[in-house]
DNA sequence: TTCCGATAGTGGGGTCGCAAT
DNA sequence: ATTGCGACCC
DNA sequence: CACTATCGGAA
């Protein structure tokens, strides 16, 4: 009865443990936007790379989302048996590629070759980030892995200079910038600890169909269909009020938009509505 | 009191994988 | 061979 | 990823 009972209790355990290895999320660090009132100085500065969030358990490479990353055997095997967070990526303007490569269920080795593993920390690990990264610095060096590097961090003075880093990197075709609060110990959640810095661009196009929307939005707009000066048409979904999306803007409107980057395609990159363009 | 962080739930472009054509 | 769709990455 | 709408607790 007792082994009965211990070889249910293993069973149930391994079950349990499996439905969480291929879903669970893990607990992370999550950035907040930058915002006024910050302290550049008090941060650790580095390129925010546009690449796919990658977390290691000591035994398993995950996506953000918990889901395991269909890695090559040589890509994980050394990896140290310590808890690492970073960034699948290969180059600037180079997610698309990476997106499918990572993403693919069967791994093709050379298509891994110019994937890189970037860290940015040491999930649970004790000390500021400013002790962390420097632990995080020896256990790459100890690695000794050509793939598995430390993200770049360097400190700013003041406002000027995280102004020109910031713009030096945006002009290089970079995502961004994160900062790291030196003196924050490691914490899952959102907090001023870690903050991202992008930029974006305000655009114009106008209005050529109303998507319906689903669910909760269900019998009012769900999205905005739009065509630019040059022809491209996209579609607008995000950055309405609920009253906004009662009563949306009428087709031929001209609207106000916002969008992180252009695509290969020329589409902007997560577009969202500002408003009813002003004086038509 | 106000504000912040966590949830839940909508939507975008792009890719992969599978089913339907 | 092409198209469409859901489930994901961001 | 972007966002809005809520809610409870911290500030």
């Amino acid at each position: 009865m007792l082994r009965l009972r211990a070889w249910l209790c293993v069973a149930l355990c391994a079950v349990l443990s499996m439905q969480a290895s291929q879903a669970a999320p893990p607990a992370l660090m999550h950035a907040q936007r930058h915002h006024d009132g910050i302290d550049p100085a008090a941060y650790w500065v580095s390129e925010k790379l546009d690449g796919v969030r990658a977390v290691w358990d000591g035994r398993v490479l995950r996506f953000r989302s918990g889901r395991p990353i269909a890695a090559p055997a040589w890509f994980t095997a050394s990896l140290p048996a310590v808890p690492l967070d970073g960034e699948l990526w290969i180059a600037r303007g180079r997610f698309d590629v990476l997106s499918g490569v990572v993403r693919r269920d069967v791994p093709d080795d050379v298509d891994w070759q110019p994937v890189r593993y970037l860290l940015f920390d040491l999930p649970g690990a004790p000390g500021d980030f400013s002790q962390r990264l420097a632990r995080l610095k020896h256990i790459v060096a100890d690695a000794g892995l050509p793939w598995l590097q430390a993200v770049p961090q360097q400190r700013v003075a003041d406002r000027a200079e995280l102004a020109s880093r910031f713009a030096e990197v945006v002009a290089g075709g970079g995502e961004g910038l994160m900062l790291h609060r030196a003196d924050a110990l490691w914490t899952a959640g959102r907090s001023d600890a870690l903050l991202k810095l992008t930029p974006f661009f305000d655009a114009e196009a106008a209005v050529t169909g109303h998507v319906p929307g689903k669910g909760r939005h269900r019998g009012r707009l769900g999205a905005l269909e739009v065509v630019d000066a040059e022809g491209r048409r996209f579609r607008i979904g995000s950055g309405f009020s609920d009253a906004s999306r009662i009563a949306p803007p009428a087709i031929g409107t001209q609207v106000t938009y916002r969008y992180r980057e252009l695509t290969a395609r020329g589409l902007p990159r997560f577009p969202v509505f500002v408003r009813v363009r002003d004086l038509p």
